[in-house]
DNA sequence: GTATAAATCAAGATCATTTTCATAATTCAC
DNA sequence: GTGAATTATGAAAATGATCTTGATTTATAC
């Protein structure tokens, strides 16, 4: 739980720069969090709503929201499905994706990731993840 | 217009595979969306309402949706917006999204896409499209 | 402690998208 | 071509995720 204790610090800091308050339900919703790889906000309220049966789904999607803006968070939509995935789990392999059988292979390139860099820099961006995925045929579907 | 007649056909021959029909609303729709790089279903059901007020949103979505199926378009995620991609046309975006607040800039760079194409390469791959988005701080938030 | 600004809950509002269902259009066999 | 069979359409209502509202509670600075 030591890490744990980075990430509240993180928020803390974050709430007090912006004249916001540590609550509870924000308390008990980053520990939720961060045991998790990535959480939707309704599986976040079904979990919080197992020891706090009052804890309301506009709290938990407006602190998802916050933990998006610490950085701690990080928002990925499939679909209709909204997850927020933990940062700090992240990996770092992007994929390769057939679009007639699914087989998906990992990979990993520093010069893709340099030149990201580059971009990100040149725009004035901070780049904490990215997600890369090339679509296309397999060598068994090329025929 | 040479472009155009090839993915009618892509799309007539999908519609006779799946016993369904071609009809003046589907033609209007691929015509317009083939003029676009990427289009959400509410713009393309705003354009197409000033040569046809009685189009119906619905149709527009379920035609949408089909494109997709025939590998003309393909679908992507934006907080609440969905964009319906132009897999034919040439110049790829890629995008830098803020995940503090959900600001996107669009870029483009030859050097990776070239890098992507090694890497397909490598692995027997032959890429359509692809998918690079780098997530971090936009210059507002990173403060 | 008290004042004050902010957070909470619960309910209702929104927005994009989907479904329903009666009507209209397209296809295919003749 | 004609018509029956089948699918598509449009309008409205339903849906589902997310956000806002308004009244009430809570946390922080003094």
């Amino acid at each position: 739980m030591a890490k744990a204790v980075k990430e509240i610090e993180v928020l803390k800091q974050h709430l007090a720069k912006h004249n916001l308050k540590l609550t509870r339900q924000r308390e008990n919703i980053l520990q939720t969090f961060l045991k998790m790889e990535h959480i939707t906000a309704e599986q976040m309220y079904r979990l919080l709503a197992k020891k706090d049966p009052h804890i309301g789904l506009a709290t938990v999607y407006r602190t998802l929201k916050l933990l998006c803006e610490t950085g701690i968070a990080q928002e990925q939509h499939f679909g209709s499905q909204t997850q927020f995935d933990n940062i700090s789990h992240k990996g770092h392999h992007d994929h390769l994706i057939c679009t007639s059988c699914g087989k998906i292979v990992e990979f990993e390139n520093c010069q893709i990731e340099h030149l990201q860099e580059e971009v990100a820099a040149r725009n004035g961006f901070i780049i904490h993840t990215h997600r890369l995925e090339l679509y296309g045929f397999c060598p068994k579907c090329r025929s």
